[in-house]
DNA sequence: TTGTAAGCGTTATCAG
DNA sequence: CTGATAACGCTTACAA
């Protein structure tokens, strides 16, 4: 910049008040230092500024890739909201661990993100602390309400007991009693919340809950199938199965294509989490779809008022997810 | 750190070579100043140290989120590889456009990423000469031959026009003489070597080149839906497709939908691009499949060379992606 | 309307 | 084995 200055005859703050219109300049000097720097090909240094003014005009958005199965849909619709109002997006996973949890938010504290968007795996005190002494902006998505202290952040989530609950009565109600669910990674709130709905849904049924029917699919596809081979080896085996997330999906299915059973002739499926595609291939399957692009854009707007307005009450949003009935569960449909 | 060295009664560099481990402490001094840092909660400014080093262990990823099919996974694979190397990754949306794109590399370089990985749309020579003066080590992913002038960078990619005359040409071989091509997106160079595959395809078959049977995608599903309404009002409509990426497929399966045509009896399809999921629903696609996690696991490893040794000469990789043959096709498959 | 100079929190050089 | 000090490139009072 000092060179830039030079070559254009003037101090280095008018270059720097040029750049950032923040104050009044002669009209002959701006163009000057305009031509100075398009000349030298000038750029200014954004880490410099960054120390200087205490802002990054960067976010970091905390989560994991592999247990949220609308990764990629988060970090792009967050991405783009966030480009819109002027801020880059930084990534660090959570893995969905403590110890990961932990890096990756000292990894932005550190980086000094203006603020950050998190899906949360515990959120340890350590962590809380951290995030409130160096008041760091912080909204929780995803998983809003699995301990108390989260309240201290804004969120936004899905409501997940009573809509798992209607996947499982969806199905009681045509008819069948063994359903099993094949349960996402536990230790994350949202699973424990589906679990919780799949116990209400089979109460409400009037069905015993059954702990054989829950099958353990833990963060991936091949648990999930090892978990639909067990189910299929019992005694008694389910006549139906709920899947808790799009992982399950996958996963229930390619087992099910290995034991050779069609969806919903030999089985019947309802599933957490619905495919932009489900509608335009078969099975089409009959899903709880989330409102991604919603939460994430309300992710980001409750981050930008947040920052505007520091001591605004924490906000909760819960949104709920549409039921889409399609073929899988296996039921006549009137429409 | 001045209040951390204070509080461990020793001096900054001191605290500073500890956190570092860049010189022998003694064992005592050590063990003061870890307390205290433990004690205060101290971390340290990674803008400050950025400034004073030179480098800030982010990775810049320029690319378009809605033109690239794969923006999720490649987000996450290269993630996954950059976080293992201690490195965090900063995203940029080209957009496709232009403009886009020369924002995304301004704002990378101006937030001083160690390196960039991007998908080129035009990288002009404004461009160029930025990322060379700056030397900003660069490496160039999915469309990696468009103009000589790339051939400066580091490029991992995947050949694209064999490959889709392969999926026109398996067309062709059972029996289809009027077959469709639903293009990706204008101006951007894989886009171009698609079109020609299919153009090299239909001529290696002795199919005449009809400028009527390619329908323009655009960059969405809807623009090729109304693709395919054109194509099918065609006094002599065709009888098989070939999409020319992921969101053309989506596209296409919706309007045919629409049309109430059934995918293969009433119109056969190939695709480029292939899911995750195909083996699993009906229509079964045929596709040809890119081994997307590999190019960014690549790329990355390009990248962490050549930073390593700046002199190395440019590589390029062209990957071979790998025809599924399934039932979209509609032809008796041997397996 | 413009310039001077201090300082953001580190690290690296040079001394001790 | 440890400390003092300059410098990284910018912004922003304060002065002119």
């Amino acid at each position: 910049m000092l060179d830039v200055a030079r070559r254009a005859g003037v101090s280095a703050s008018t270059v720097s008040h040029v750049i950032n219109k923040t104050r009044r300049i002669a009209p002959e000097t701006e163009a000057t230092v305009l031509a100075a720097i398009a000349a030298m090909g000038y750029a200014s240094d954004g880490i410099a500024r960054s120390l200087r003014t205490g802002t990054t005009k960067t976010i970091g958005l905390a989560m994991s890739a592999i247990s949220n199965p609308y990764f990629g849909d988060v970090v792009h619709a967050i991405e783009q909201e966030l480009t819109a109002a002027g801020y880059s997006l930084l990534l660090a996973d959570t893995h969905d661990t403590a110890e990961g949890e932990l890096r990756a938010v000292r990894d932005l504290l550190m980086r000094k993100t203006d603020a950050i968007i998190m899906a949360p795996y515990e959120l340890p005190d350590g962590i809380m602390q951290q995030l409130i002494a160096r008041n760091t902006p912080t909204v929780l998505i995803d998983r809003i309400s699995g301990y108390p202290e989260w309240d201290r952040f804004d969120a936004v989530g899905v409501e997940n007991i009573n809509s798992t609950a209607e996947l499982v009565r969806h199905l009681a109600t045509h008819g069948h009693r063994r359903i099993g669910f094949v349960s996402s990674g536990r230790g994350i709130t949202t699973t424990t919340e589906r679990l919780e709905g799949y116990k209400i849904g089979l109460t409400s049924s009037e069905l015993p809950f059954d702990p054989q029917l829950v099958g353990d699919g833990a963060q991936g596809e091949e648990p999930a199938g090892i978990a639909v081979d067990r189910l299929l080896e019992l005694s008694d085996p389910p006549t139906a199965l709920v899947a808790g997330n799009n992982m399950m999906t996958i996963g229930i299915l390619r087992a099910l294509k290995r034991h050779e059973l069609r969806v919903p002739e030999d089985i019947a499926l309802t599933a957490y989490d619905d495919f932009s595609w489900a509608d335009l291939f078969s099975p089409r399957l009959t899903a709880m779809a989330q409102p991604v692009h919603e939460m994430a854009s309300i992710a980001v707007t409750m981050l930008l008022e947040r920052m505007a307005t520091p001591q605004l009450a924490a906000r909760h949003v819960q949104l709920q997810p549409t039921f889409m009935h399609r073929d899988s569960c296996g039921c006549e449909r009137t429409s």
